[in-house]
DNA sequence: TCTTTATTTCTAAAATTCTAGAAATACCGT
DNA sequence: ACGGTATTTCTAGAATTTTAGAAATAAAGA
């Protein structure tokens, strides 16, 4: 991952009505979450939380799948993963930074 | 952590230049940069700079230690440490976004 | 086709961020 | 105390972000 990629991922999560959709999402677990329902969590006005959700979905945290008149929403791990992968890579010394119950290997697949 | 420290810091992270202010520091090691070496490196104005160093200092993830007319600027690991350890437990499915290399184990010190 | 529900796009105002020149401050050596 | 180097604070303009109401669009069902 390229330095504005995550700096643009980052930035994204770097809002606090943002980290909590994105939060809610990975709650919501395989399944995803209609973006009424967010709506109804996050108590945000829907044009609004529409416009957050495009910042999301604009640097591949998070995607939709249309079902009916409903549009669902889904956390992308493997986005984020190249994300933490690049910040334990790029901003952390060897071992000093590695948070508890996390260990960096050697290398392991 | 809670969710709007997590904000302010992945906030601050996510601008290109404070990301490279962050990675020039985590590089610079134990012994920290100082401010005019960062400004050289990152080809910024001054004033832009300690703008910018400014903000992260404010959400901790830089500290900075006076050497006479000199400013030495380190990154602060334990505090990146939590900001991974929060978007690990609160942004990630068990076990699905581990970054490779980084695995996460019930219980360790 | 008309209605209803779900959501986005358009629009605009308020607030914030980014940038950098100029002035001010901090510390050291003489 | 003075001069020089390092860095910050002040200031202000340009750009971007955040917010949400109103209008538009998408899909399903009667």
């Amino acid at each position: 991952m390229k330095l504005d990629d995550a700096a643009a991922r980052l930035e994204a999560l770097g809002n606090p009505t943002r980290l909590k959709i994105y939060r809610t999402l990975v709650r919501a677990g395989r399944e995803g979450s209609p973006v009424g329902r967010l709506q109804e969590r996050l108590d945000v006005a829907a044009s609004t939380l529409s416009h957050h959700l495009k910042t999301l979905i604009g640097v591949g945290l998070v995607t939709q799948t249309r079902e009916g008149t409903t549009l669902i929403c889904h956390a992308n791990y493997e986005i984020m993963r190249g994300l933490l992968e690049y910040m334990v890579e790029e901003c952390c010394a060897e071992g000093t930074c590695s948070p508890a119950g996390i260990i960096k290997l050697p290398k392991v697949a």
